[in-house]
DNA sequence: GGCTTCAATGTTAACGATCACATTTCATCA
DNA sequence: TGATGAAATGTGATCGTTAACATTGAAGCC
């Protein structure tokens, strides 16, 4: 900056000025600044001015797993609406574990960022304590709770899960089974399980036996369906807690001769592409991944700009697809 | 750090030392700093280190776009080999314009990254000249030139191709089209293509006429295939640039009752997870995606241990995956 | 003319750490 | 006993920028 400002005969301040206030600078020159920044091809130190500023540009984003279209598709979205802020994110994960979730984020609050955004609302204390002394905006994704740590942004799985039920009770189907996951460390799978059996239980329904769990990919779900028909309970309709389990349960009915929809009815949740192209094509609940992500990134700049915090939770909805698994036969 | 200097009554050097270089430091002093220092909740201010030492934790990535598989499994890799060595990453997009690319790597070179990661090699002019002031390294991804700027890691477009037509001669096929992307900023796209024809003409077979693009979805893939047929060529195999298209060819063999194996072989490319659930599933080409993430991230680990440069070009295969869609009958 | 006012620019001192060098302490040994 | 050296710690300067305040100069006005 000060080879800049000697080749232009002005001071660093002046040339600091005409890139962070221009309208404090005369345009003439100001241009020959921007000139010779052009020449020297000057780029101005950013960890330097964070320093002096005390506030930088950084947004730091702790997602469990990047190579998942949910994670992946909030990530685009928190980075379209930063971006045009000349904002950046610091990725991180967690790996499903808030003990490594809070270590991640403790390096990463060595830079300062200006917010925090987090997947789901299960903290470790040390990751409270930090974001409390930390003092700036922390946005929680997916899991809607009524009194978050300061902004949630997400949906209602047990409204979701009640909106599968009542789909399904439409279609005539009464013995409904649950096909979880048995990563514990995914809440939204525990919350989803939980969303079922409140929504049979509002319907009057059982659920005695109806569950099964077994690893979350298309394996997983041709695993846990077997041991469900194994296990002799009777069931016309099957919510999957995704749609890689769910594909997994019709890989299993095609083996086996069951028919689907006609003898059973099956439901997936997220659509995933795969929901769509598979034949046939999945009933599944879609979510607002990507406006997740976009939204939190407005509430970042919003809260930065000083605007007053309206509501504490925002409910993005979703959104129930129909497809052949579960139309009307 | 100097609340925690005055209650354990050393200078601040010392802090400094009992966290970066603990070997310097008496255990006994050592033991009641680090004490201190949970009593405080002191988070060391890495913008103010890395001012200082001239060096940071950063590495910047730059992808054309974050949902998508492809990018978000290269960055979970990438991520995977950093986080050992405290190092994070500073997420970009590009949406695959080389112009976009060079605005956002300039704003985020200001934070003085240690290394930059991009996708793909072609570079604008402003971002070639500005990588090489800032003197890191630099990885480039996927497209494997032989003269990289700095070091490029990926596996061979052509080659991959290659082992497709071969695949699908030693089946018989002698009419080979090709079911391309019309995104041509996807460079990727245009590599596979050009691989394509001349893996034909090694071959010794034709390629007039049996080359059609559209958008690159499921969708455009059932249109240019719709296309295709209408053009009147005769073909008996079909390579798409991407599984997704693949899949839109192989729904749309199913509406105009086309079987596949028996009269038509269709080849996708990336092994998304949907290829081996699709019915019938699909022969495709699988990616080392996640270690082009993993061996970029520690090239960049060994480059700042100070070791050596041994090769400048990095291949890391591909996997031919034959199923049913191209399998013996 | 002398006074005010405001725009344009300059000066100084931080921001919070670390590097290079200086100092202290204390054990070791001729 | 005092010289020697290594280990432990301290001092002052500095990284590149910007906030806060100071200065300059010219226009406007009575």
């Amino acid at each position: 900056m000060s080879d800049v400002a000697r080749q232009v005969g002005v001071s660093t301040m002046t040339v600091s000025r005409a890139l962070s206030q221009p309208q404090n600078v005369a345009p003439e020159t100001r241009e020959r600044i921007l000139q010779a920044i052009g020449t020297q091809g000057y780029v101005p130190n950013g960890v330097a001015g964070s320093l002096r500023a005390q506030r930088g540009r950084g947004v730091v984003c702790i997602v469990p797993h990047i190579a998942n279209s949910v994670f992946s598709d909030t990530l685009q979205g928190l980075n379209d609406a930063l971006r045009p802020a000349s904002m950046h994110v610091m990725l991180g994960t967690s790996g499903y574990s808030s003990m490594e979730e809070a270590q991640v984020l403790e390096e990463f609050v060595r830079m300062r960022p200006e917010a925090v955004v987090l997947w789901g609302t299960r903290r470790h204390p040390k990751s409270r304590a930090l974001l409390r002394r930390l003092g700036v905006c922390v946005i929680e994704l997916f899991d809607l709770v009524p009194d978050p740590f300061d902004l949630v942004i997400g949906f209602s799985n047990e409204l979701a899960m009640r909106a599968l039920v009542d789909h399904l009770r439409s279609q005539g189907r009464r013995r409904i089974a649950f096909v979880g996951s048995t990563n514990e460390r995914d809440t939204s799978n525990t919350q989803r399980a939980d969303g079922w059996r409140t929504a049979l239980r509002h319907a009057g329904l059982a659920s005695d036996g109806l569950m099964v769990a077994a690893d979350g990919t298309t394996a997983g779900g041709e695993q846990a369906f077997r041991h469900l028909v194994a296990s002799g309970v009777v069931f016309d309709a099957v919510c999957c807690v995704s749609d890689l389990m769910a594909v997994g349960v019709l890989i299993e009915c095609r083996r086996m001769g069951i028919t689907v929809p006609q003898q059973l009815s099956v439901c997936g949740f997220g659509d995933n592409p795969l929901a769509q192209a598979f034949d046939p094509p999945l009933s599944t609940v879609r979510l607002p991944r990507y406006a997740i992500g976009k939204v939190a990134g407005e509430q970042v700049l919003q809260r930065m700009a000083g605007e007053p915090v309206l509501q504490r939770t925002i409910d993005l909805g979703f959104e129930l697809i129909v497809r052949a698994t579960s139309a009307v036969h």
